[in-house]
RNA sequence: GCGGGAAUAGCUCAGUUGGUAGAGCAUUAGCUUCCCAAGCUGAGGGCCGCGGGUUCGAGUCCCGUUUCCCGCUCCA
């Protein structure tokens, strides 16, 4: 397993991500990606858009990121999504209020004091604003597990959501939010898809889009940042049929990055035990990142929660009517959700190779591979002249334009073939075509292979129906 | 948010008791080179993260701050 260091040290060096802003110092948690890295970007996108709507049954769309504020109402965040907070003044420790009130009463139960714990727990489950858990915290005497103490600050509610305004003027009743996850740009626009795409249940709806979380700590490179991109599909079932799809979509989902390159023994799975309020059954897929395992997709069967809320909340039917069965229901939503700066940040990771010199008489050091599927690679082709002269770069930059009306290519005469070589694999670059005197006589040309350093020898004319088929799913 | 570490060229790092900034690699212009990174000759690139302070003088000492990494905490 490699540093993460080398990770950033390596993106940073090659154009895939750079430090926000870095000019100025840098913005926590923030970052840009650079002309590789956005190249990265959009081949995930591109296969992950094309896996879900190269199909019958799901239709894409791209929803506002600014969004009515009665949809974060109904969704549940505006009172949901906030965190009570509360910190300990000696230890100068910082607790979830509520898992500090739950963490006592597990603790009273041991010791079976079964009367304080239902006192306390009837009380916490009817506490809503920040007083009312200091209020438990403080009536209780809970301490702080750190130090003891019962020296606590004021209960304050963190809301995960950024605000911002609507218009000019700064005040309340123009209060709007970023969006803090992208499905409910799909929920809202359920009836309009489903009857401009002529679909019926069981049918999808597929987004990708950046969302936004003002997160209390960002952390481990592109893992956890306050603002991020999704690629999300909610998929609509008849209510009943709702494991039958989870099923199928967590298989599927799975392949999907194994068809992309994931190593399966890097891959885990991970069962919530504790499930979201609009949840019955949700399950993540994990990468083993160097700083351990990770979530990179969820797979959540959301039930009926979100479009019913949106039902009774804006007074517009959201139901399905099978025209033959004459049934009505609201459906139920198996919602595929993955993370893509993450998935980027793991297939980079799980790319990233070295290998050491095996003989004597190879010079140099160590060699850096990034083994990337070939749909995923930045760069598709490098072409190359063996040495820069004799005809050969005109014959090469022949090849190098024509080849770039159908692959994203590179061109590269600076300095010994080998050191060309390293520069692609360290980009991950599947294919490189090596223009030598024989190209000249014979037509021919090599194209050397990243993984095996293998070469064949081709004529010119075949290049791209080679090229074609290589990188054809 | 707490604790620890770090910040000097694109990258990895030197930089003595405080005295006007260095190496290797990378980049770049040529030469050389018929297949897997260190051949030859040049060139460019740094207010030493940022802001204060001490000092005749600060990359170096002090304070603050920002950012990253590691470990906790947190992650409806």
């Amino acid at each position: 397993m490699f540093k993460l260091d080398t990770i950033i040290s390596l993106a940073k060096r090659r154009g895939f991500v750079f430090q926000s802003s870095e000019i100025y110092g840098g913005i926590n948690g923030c970052w840009d990606y650079g002309p590789l890295g956005v190249e990265l970007l959009l081949n995930i996108k591109d296969a992950w858009w094309k896996a879900m709507t190269f199909r019958d049954d799901i239709e894409g769309v791209d929803a506002s990121i600014l969004m009515h504020p009665k949809v974060w109402e109904a969704s549940g965040h505006i009172t949901q999504f906030s965190d009570p907070m509360i910190d300990n003044k000696t230890s100068k420790a910082r607790h979830r209020a509520d898992n500090l009130i739950e963490d006592f009463i597990a603790k009273l139960r041991k010791k079976n004091k079964n009367d304080i714990a239902d006192d306390c727990e009837q009380k916490l489950t009817k506490a809503q604003d920040p007083a009312d858990f200091y209020k438990i915290i403080m009536d209780f005497q809970i301490p702080d597990p750190v130090s003891g103490t019962t020296d606590w600050t004021d209960v304050r509610n963190f809301n995960l959501m950024f605000k911002t305004f609507l218009g000019p003027l700064d005040d309340t009743s123009s209060t709007i939010y970023l969006r803090p996850e992208s499905a409910q740009g799909i929920f809202v626009n359920f009836k309009n898809v489903m009857e401009s795409g002529r679909q019926k249940v069981p049918f999808g709806i597929a987004q990708i889009g950046k969302a936004f979380r003002n997160e209390i700590n960002t952390k481990n490179f592109l893992f956890r940042t306050r603002e991020f991109e999704q690629m999300e599909m909610q998929y609509f079932v008849k209510p009943g049929d709702e494991k039958e799809w989870f099923d199928y979509w967590k298989e599927m989902r799975w392949n999907w990055y194994i068809q992309y390159g994931m190593k399966p023994e890097r891959l885990k799975w991970k069962l919530h035990d504790k499930l979201a309020h609009y949840a019955n059954h949700a399950i993540d897929i994990e990468f083993e990142f160097p700083f351990g395992f990770g979530e990179i997709e969820g797979i959540h069967s959301r039930t009926d929660f979100d479009l019913k809320a949106h039902q009774a909340l804006s007074g517009k039917k959201l139901e399905y009517v099978d025209t033959v069965t004459k049934d009505r229901f609201v459906p139920y939503v198996i919602e595929t959700s993955g993370g893509v700066s993450r998935g980027l940040m793991a297939f980079l990771c799980n790319a990233y190779d070295e290998e050491e010199p095996t003989t004597e008489e190879e010079k140099g050091e160590k060699r850096v591979v990034l083994r990337f599927h070939p749909k995923l690679a930045p760069v598709q082709v490098a072409v190359f002249p063996l040495v820069n002269k004799d005809g050969m770069p005109e014959k090469a930059h022949a090849i190098y334009k024509d080849l770039q009306k159908n692959f994203k290519v590179q061109y590269d005469t600076s300095g010994a073939i080998g050191r060309r070589y390293r520069r692609q694999d360290e980009i991950g670059t599947p294919y490189c075509i090596t223009i030598d005197g024989d190209s000249l006589v014979n037509n021919t040309v090599t194209i050397r292979e990243r993984d095996s350093m293998k070469q064949e020898l081709i004529n010119i004319d075949n290049i791209k129906s080679y090229l074609f088929d290589k990188f054809a799913l």
